[in-house]
DNA sequence: GTTGATATACGAAAAACTTCGTACTAACTT
DNA sequence: AAGTTAGTACGAAGTTTTTCGTATATCAAC
């Protein structure tokens, strides 16, 4: 096994990026990260091969290098990150209230109609959450 | 004017934990700070000082050097560095979609029926969001 | 006034993050 | 075969984060 056995680390900023990029994608070569990463921000050939090669080390992406150009794959689906990531910032940030972070949430970036309707849905399935 | 006029970083991990005692007390010194985060996880006296200057420099907190215990204060409230977190999550993890955070939010911790309902208020209030 | 307790300042080391240059290799092209 | 292109490996440097030791100052009490 190649990262002893511990849940992958929270990914850093520049890793998300990258992780974002394999999720959309399902995998892909260093140069389909790089190019793709390089729309957004200013980032070097060898400095997503770097990244993709630490990430590799430390569990979050696996790498398929039967062929020349090795093809990458995100080891943890992207909900799964995405719940590790709020998640953690539940505890750092919001002392586990996860109204006050849902609150601040809504009130960062306004919903749309469709939207709210589905956080409604969820309310209503929610145990204890019935009206 | 201490830090430029840039609005303040993003805190990093021991920093938001200093910000919250801050938060919860009002204002601190540096030894309170420190008995306050050694409950929760190791951490000595010169660190959390040092931890103090630089988000001093950094303009997190500010201080009152009138006593010899400087007494530290949180520079920008506990919601608004809530919003700073929330927003930069939403953007870097979800590509802005706050329904696709609010309900991993939900998942990951259940909200008490008391937040539910507050959470329901406040989707009542939202413009769009009234049913 | 010397001692002891309690402060701040500051340098510096260790780890993590990010970036990039250089070396090397494999495959295609002429 | 020699040169060009496209890839990986890897060392290393710059930055940031985190930690802590040591020097120094202040104050109180003896």
């Amino acid at each position: 096994m190649t990262p002893g056995n511990a849940p992958p680390p929270r990914p850093t900023d520049a890793e998300l990026e990258i992780l974002r990029v394999l999720w959309d994608r399902g995998e892909a070569t260093v140069r389909e990260v790089q190019e793709t990463v390089e729309r957004r921000r200013p980032a070097g050939y060898t400095t997503v091969l770097k990244l993709l090669q630490i990430m590799t080390e430390k569990g979050l992406v696996e790498r398929n290098e039967s062929e020349r150009a090795h093809v990458y794959r995100a080891r943890r689906q992207r909900q799964e990150t995405e719940k590790q990531l709020v998640g953690d910032l539940l505890e750092r940030a919001f002392g586990g209230s996860s109204s006050r972070l849902v609150l601040q949430a809504l009130a960062t970036k306004t919903a749309s109609p469709e939207e709210i309707a589905e956080i409604r849905e969820f309310l209503d399935r929610v145990p204890g959450g019935d009206r």
